[in-house]
DNA sequence: TTAAATCTTGTAACCGGTTACATTTTTGGC
DNA sequence: GCCAAAAATGTAACCGGTTACAAGATTTAA
């Protein structure tokens, strides 16, 4: 049923009835609780499609996923996906997930397809998940106009968005370095992808304070997968090193694994900690120590920060704001001191 | 830019730039080219949220989640969500999420707010993930009219959709058990959550089939979290069994940590086995054999029931159809024969 | 009691596409 | 060269809300 059959229905305006429902304007008390009851009983209810129309807004947002090599939809990422659904959800905004191209009518990348949406006046705002990687400046080019908030490991320099959301490494490095040290390692090796500067920069940081350099191995590859952390516990342990810190959960459970392989006891005679702080952390053998991001938060913030440009388009050249969120180190089982 | 404008400017009708860019309808090949060039020029691109209006169709599809105790987005729903997200956009549609209860203007839970955006036409049709348990029913009350697919491990009676896509455990759990019995296993236990009568149905079958019976101890919380699966492994171990398959593959992640505790060798001592097969099963030590879940199948089966429907909303009386996805064992290094 | 101020409600012009149908242009057969 | 059939394009009525502004109803103040 459409508006105004409902309206000529229950005898008052298209007007009145848009009113009632939306609570934008004034209604009077009564005439609004007529309408709704009605509504209830005719089972009216507006077409939100034309709303979308007639308010030039689609209370949808995008989330896009910027990496190196390709969209990773790892098990981070999907844990930062639901925080941000639900913080889009609080604020009363729905998600877009752009994750594979799509066939029709033609392949396109979902670079592509989410500026089409864009463009389109299909989604409100962007959220673009990003490890660093320039193509999230790619991306914010093709999206011209559209309010784009960043949520990152690694600070861009001079992108054009409205907010650079930054996780920042360095409390929960430190803190993870500093439990290292006081279990008395002293030769502490750190597992990376490429692109984990920031990672890396709070890591020599962290070690300096204690007047300690990292071991020089990292990893050569872009990837971050499972095999990669297997691989650099053995290197790392060849080298002579006693303790890891892994650039992701992933690395750090491949490295577990690859430990148990070699027959080697955690944290008796090495220590590996994590960054994420996965759901599965405390749940491997042993269970990981890792560095908490706060998901919840940095999805709230970029939210936050989306939703507040999207209600006041004032002031468009406001500097991009830079938000940091700290981290935090949780000790479990697999870092400790040695005692061989 | 509007159509209209647009269309006036390079000297044709809207209805010809419509056609142009849709495809819909016949346009000549020359003037399409025209337009299409004179668009990227100009840098016209049609409006979403009027293609939608007009079309009456906003080429979304909803997502839900639908399970006993609350909306659980865990690692196998992360997983199975990327699989429906990549189905719907190769087939040229969006996904919309909806996991968490909504706060403006006042707290409706996910259920309702997927209804009223159904209602609204916001939505084309609607994937429920179900554990078999009644909520789902609740969800299509309230759906009406949308069409809707199941995506489920346990079959609903008499549920009003267009299809339910089922899991059928038993050639997965029939290879496992085969497996263990192989191995020399007789006295096997099962670590369920509440709702898993498929999969004990088809542990019983496939017990029978040797003449045997399941050991008699089951999880009697409905969670399946880690937690649960490291009691489990406790009971069994007590109970005699020597080897668990586990409802999930979390409750078998649990059930290893259970063993690495109590310090019980896998698999020489006793063997585990997930249902699932989650991305991490292989990176657990030991790896972890798992049931794997056709999640792709799953998901492409589901998007095409639903857009079939969509496409020729034809006949709609035909009786909801039951597609079974097969399931499979893989052997990894959490099951094997003892060796005492 | 009446004019002014305030509150409610209604009218109608948007938002920007799609598409049935009418009209014009091409094509092709004789 | 002429007419019918086919192809291309244009016209205008939709889709179903929102909201500025006008108009009517009610309350307040004198």
């Amino acid at each position: 049923m459409d508006i105004r059959t409902f309206s000529s229905l229950i005898g008052v305006s298209t007007a009145t009835v848009s009113r009632a429902f939306s609570g934008r304007g004034v209604v009077g008390a009564a005439t609004k609780e007529h309408v709704l009851s009605e509504a209830r009983r005719l089972n009216f209810s507006p077409n939100v499609l034309a709303q979308r129309l007639s308010m030039q807004s689609s209370g949808v947002l995008g989330l896009y996923y910027s990496f190196g090599d390709e969209a990773i939809f790892d098990y981070y990422n999907m844990e930062l996906a639901q925080e941000v659904a639900k913080a889009a959800a609080s604020s009363g905004f729905g998600l877009h997930l752009e994750l594979a191209p799509r066939r029709t009518p033609v392949p396109t990348d979902p670079a592509a397809q989410l500026a089409a949406l864009a463009a389109g006046k299909a989604i409100d705002g962007v959220i673009v998940v990003s490890d660093g990687h320039e193509s999230a400046r790619h991306l914010l080019a093709q999206l011209k106009g559209t309010p784009a908030v960043i949520l990152t490991g690694e600070l861009h320099a001079d992108l054009d968005c409205l907010a650079q959301v930054v996780i920042d490494f360095e409390p929960g490095v430190r803190a993870a370095i500093d439990h290292l040290v006081a279990c008395g390692h002293r030769n502490i090796g750190f597992v990376r992808g490429l692109g984990d500067s920031a990672k890396l920069a709070a890591l020599q940081k962290a070690l300096a304070a204690h007047g300690l350099k990292p071991a020089d191995v990292a990893m050569r590859t872009g990837q971050k997968t499972f095999a990669d952390g297997q691989r650099a516990f053995a290197e790392l342990r060849a080298a002579g090193v006693t303790a890891a810190l892994c650039a992701t959960d992933i690395l750090a459970l491949g490295a577990i694994h690859g430990a148990s392989v070699a027959g080697v006891k955690l944290p008796r005679e090495f220590s590996i900690i994590g960054i994420d702080d996965l759901a599965i952390a405390e749940h491997s053998v042993p269970t990981l120590s890792s560095i908490g991001v706060p998901r919840a938060i940095l999805a709230r913030e970029a939210i936050a920060a989306l939703t507040t440009a999207l209600r006041k388009p004032s002031e468009d050249e406001t500097a991009p704001t830079v938000q940091p969120a700290s981290t935090y180190f949780i000790p479990r089982e697999s870092s400790g001191p040695l005692s061989d």
